[in-house]
DNA sequence: ACTTTTACCGACTGATTAGTCAATCTAAAC
DNA sequence: GTTTAGATTGACTAATCAGTCGGTAAAAGT
């Protein structure tokens, strides 16, 4: 792993423990195994560093998503698929979800504006507004539904986080809460 | 107000818009217009300061959706009352509510553990309970409802941040949400 | 009246921190 | 073989910050 992963990777894990507030870039730099300065070689500040690991992680799990979830006609199984491999992704890496909920819900996120990410937002809002449009979906405001469905993929994975299920199991919690939320949006 | 208020007031503005990390002690003092040593006789650290707030509002929010929700014997009027009111006082308390989020998403809320809040969620479970029994909701974990509902609630509110509907038009959403949600879990 | 407790002040400090910089290393390009 | 550009180092610093402390004023208790 290179060294600018590994500068990640530990900011990560001492972010999630500690916060922003509490971890140094100095620990960074030791956690990760490199100097000082190499750190803010990559990152000129430590705002960056925070802002550059919320953007590497979210490119991650779209990644993880889009590959996983392959184009279908058939809008139900799209979304479905997308928000079970969300949550298996999440379920997979709690550290880089809970992240992601750390940084959303601090004042850092005001700081971020990557057209990357808005662009994947509206990728998404627009297979909604499809769905709407063939009649399927409730005709509701797009941002609504796009909210809804963030919010019960938060929630999920809180709830499976502190129920300690069996595979088996959570992948049946997945499956239901999914057709209990299409079932709402339909 | 007295000093201790002020000093909150004054966490909180700052909490939110600049982060834990973002605000030394000295500058909420300052805003609260107190002297330095002031905020370390009513909080021994930041981190008592921190966590005071939180369940300082936590328990002002629990405060008014209690009185303005009458007790009554019909489950979904119930539910629904507790569900509207908490949503009105977050569009009316922004900040408090951002704080909110702010802290749980964070390690702070590790260090938590509040006999009373803990006891207000058991409240709030114990009922979802009894509408389970009463065979009214679907039998499913109370932790898990639990979890929807309060995904819901935060879920909404972000939307209803986000389009600034006038207040009519945001009542309606809120009771379209939460005839959605009902029959979702009914 | 007097004693004790509590509220409040603000200058002060020891420790910590984000970020710098001059020097060294590495490896590819010419 | 030499040059060059980027990667890496770690000692260093100026600034900042959480928390202290000795003292004053005002209640509260007796």
């Amino acid at each position: 792993m290179d060294k600018q992963k590994e500068i990640l990777a530990a900011a990560l894990k001492l972010f999630v423990e500690f916060g922003f507030h509490g971890t140094p870039t100095s620990k960074i730099a030791k956690e990760a195994g490199v100097a000082n300065g190499t750190l803010f070689h990559y990152y000129p500040t430590k705002d960056d560093l925070i802002t550059s690991l919320y953007v590497s992680i979210k490119l991650e799990m779209s990644a993880f998503v889009e590959t996983q979830s392959p184009k279908n006609h058939d809008y139900k199984a799209q979304f479905k698929n997308q928000f079970v491999n969300a949550l298996h992704w999440a379920m997979a890496h709690p550290n880089e979800f809970q992240y992601v909920q750390q940084f959303y819900n601090s004042p850092y996120a005001a700081l971020l504006q990557s057209e990357i990410l808005q662009e994947q937002m509206q990728k998404t809002c627009g297979e909604i507004q499809l769905a709407i449009d063939s009649g399927i979906v409730k005709r509701l405001p797009v941002d609504y539904i796009f909210t809804l469905l963030s919010s019960h993929l938060f929630g999920l994975n809180q709830y499976l986080k502190n129920a300690n299920l069996p595979v088996s199991k959570q992948k049946v919690v997945i499956t239901e809460t999914f057709e209990l939320l299409w079932d709402m949006l339909t």
